[in-house]
DNA sequence: ATGGCACATGCAAAAGATTGCAGGAAGAAA
DNA sequence: TTTCTTCCTGCAATCTTTTGCATGTGCCAT
């Protein structure tokens, strides 16, 4: 699996191991191609090492969200989501009427990340940002749109 | 205590009934006038209702979040926080370091959200986003900077 | 004031997530 | 290859959060 590579590195240059456990856990969001969840990476996991425990998976969740890896998404409804870091930085749109989810580019937030660190010398992390709001599906239906 | 009116008939417009379980807690969550976790209402309401069992809290806390007279903050360490939805609208930013929150006018997003609302049809929700990044502080300390 | 319905509550059990610990293994050095 | 250190893992226990159920109660209609 040579796509694996720039982050055997990362991982390497900071310490952390490489168990067959890490990597198949890795190979399994990396694969996915989409957000994924931690029951759905600890099941992918089991079918090639079904000796895995789901504290292993969960450890490595937040190791890897702390290495910024992977890049965690609060879905309005309280789901916890992951994705890999790769190359495509986006930020996320969770509808929260019918929880759907979509890509936007986070040069979105360009203006905001400027005036924000400018005016209060806070750095937004614009690589996983989540937010929460209703889709232009759900604004049709009667009633998803009455925020009084 | 009459600042708890508009709470009321916003409760009651919508099917939703005023027990003293849950006026104990939207009081709690009101007057604490910061950001509070489900223990922290559960301990408060506790003082002066000994017998309330924390799934009420967890139970109002979802209802209330969902009707949105309060909302929840998500915590880069991934605790949930709670807050009062008063007239004070605003964001949050939060430090991933630190895990300080500070509150900023909800104007910064506009740009964004006209974007967002032109592009995609997409309404964000402009009134309990948490934004996770970097506080000045924690800019100075070494290592905590580097995002490589 | 009373009756009835639907929602809310408390309890207990279940499900989900975290932590302590002892053995095992990755990686560096010789 | 061997040894050593430090981190990682699986297991079990624990803590947190959610859910099912029977009872209780707010609130509307009468």
């Amino acid at each position: 699996m040579s796509c694996e590579n720039s982050t055997i590195d990362t991982l390497k240059n900071i310490d952390h191991r490489l168990t067959p456990q890490r990597l198949l856990l890795l190979s399994a969001i990396r694969h996915s191609g989409e957000h994924v969840t931690v029951t759905q990476i600890y099941d992918e996991v089991k079918t090639s090492y079904p000796f895995i425990d789901i504290s292993t998976v969960y450890r490595n969740v937040n190791i890897l969200r702390e290495l910024r890896l992977i890049s965690e998404i609060h879905r309005p409804d309280g789901e916890h989501l992951y994705e890999w870091v790769g190359t495509n930085i986006h930020i996320h749109t969770v509808c929260r009427v019918c929880n759907s989810m979509q890509e936007i580019n986070s040069q979105y937030l360009d203006s905001v990340t400027e005036d924000v660190l400018s005016d209060f010398g806070f750095k937004i992390d614009a690589d996983h940002l989540a937010i929460s709001g209703i889709c232009s599906a759900c604004q049709l239906e009667p009633g998803a749109n009455s925020d009084d």
